[in-house]
DNA sequence: ACTGGATTTGAACGATCGTTCAAGCTAAAA
DNA sequence: TTTTAGCTTGAACGATCGTTCAAATCCAGT
């Protein structure tokens, strides 16, 4: 009776995921996409209903992708702090090489849409405020193992980190030197990085 | 002999500066500036170029407002330091307001860019370099004033705020709690951040 | 007033944009 | 084997993209 479709959605929105990523929404066409994921127009707007239809699916694949790399850090080091420091090296030194831009994709594109694109302006933002308390979780772990002092406000620590990598992130786009970057990771961990008094 | 251009070159930069910010480099169309701009695309392709040309320009544009508004921060205090906390809420804060974007145009345009643009993406580089060496010549004369000891290293601490600021206009364009913003650049600056030792 | 060289105008170009839909095709049900 | 539901195909749509250029317009110098 049914007949299911003869595509596998996983594969199609990693795919376009990918594309997505590298060239954020406006310089994506809808044909660079059609080759990359090798499906004609009838099919993804059937599947997908849109050029914003099938970014908000990735948006929400890349997410995924983005919670379950913070899960594998917690999951092979017993220290949360150790995992989140872990967590910022492979997010944006390992990210250098393999990703298809070193910039968060949530971050371009709340970065590059306005509200001519409401819709996925907010999701973008909803699912980087996800990411955030996962953050939060992995510190509110390490309060539990007795890593961050009782009296430590996660929440604000966690906005701190975001902001720190959304920094991080944006500022190893515009230096070639890995060491630098790396070094700047070190400095937020060992926070040795800004000694101001009494200003 | 010579008949000289009837537009104020200038107010036009001015102008294409606004939208460019706004709306960034592929989402803005040449007919789109041309009603800003009210020129004719003859009048602009023999004055700029391309739309590339009037980008760069206005890139340049946009990283002279930026350096004008560190030098008016360091020339209203004695103290270099604060300074530089009265730029970052300038530019964190107020430009919420204002401006056509809270992010910064020039991250915008690294977030944005790709290869394919590849002299627009390398000035925007350069441009956030020279602002970074703005940034180190502040904490070079914070240095003189005794706010900064001796042994500091302002190279290490320029890239570290540029870093900051490039995360907090970030973060600041997911979040609407302008307070929360403002206390993380207390936070910043009163170095009560992320107090790890041993890990 | 007239002239001449530079600027400005706006129609038009080919290319490409996101999207639609009738026709073709495929595989499960009968 | 035939039927049939529904996925896939790809040509085609109108809109808009960045850009060009011949013609109209402007104003300084005579």
């Amino acid at each position: 009776m049914t007949k299911t479709a003869r595509f596998d959605r996983q594969t199609v929105v990693e795919k376009a995921t990918h594309l997505y990523w590298e060239k954020g929404f406006h310089a994506t066409s809808m044909r660079n996409l059609q080759d990359v994921i090798d499906m004609r127009p009838g099919s993804i707007y059937a599947s997908f209903g849109s050029k914003e239809g099938l970014f908000k699916e990735a948006l929400q694949f890349y997410a995924d992708m983005s919670l379950n790399q913070l899960a594998d850090c917690t999951a092979k080091t017993q220290s949360p702090i150790r995992a989140l420091k872990t967590f910022f090296n492979s997010v944006v030194i390992d990210s250098r090489r393999n990703a298809p831009s070193n910039m968060c994709m949530l971050v371009k594109t709340i970065s590059e849409l306005t509200d001519d694109n409401r819709e996925l302006l907010f999701e973008a933002k909803r699912l980087l405020s996800t990411i955030e308390q996962s953050l939060q979780g992995v510190l509110d772990t390490a309060k539990d193992c007795g890593e961050l002092a009782e009296d430590e406000d996660t929440a604000r620590l966690a906005r701190y980190l975001q902001m720190q990598l959304m920094g991080l992130r944006t500022y190893a786009r515009t230096s070639d030197d890995e060491l630098t970057v790396s070094s700047m990771i070190d400095d937020i961990f060992n926070n040795k990085t800004f000694l101001l008094k009494n200003h």
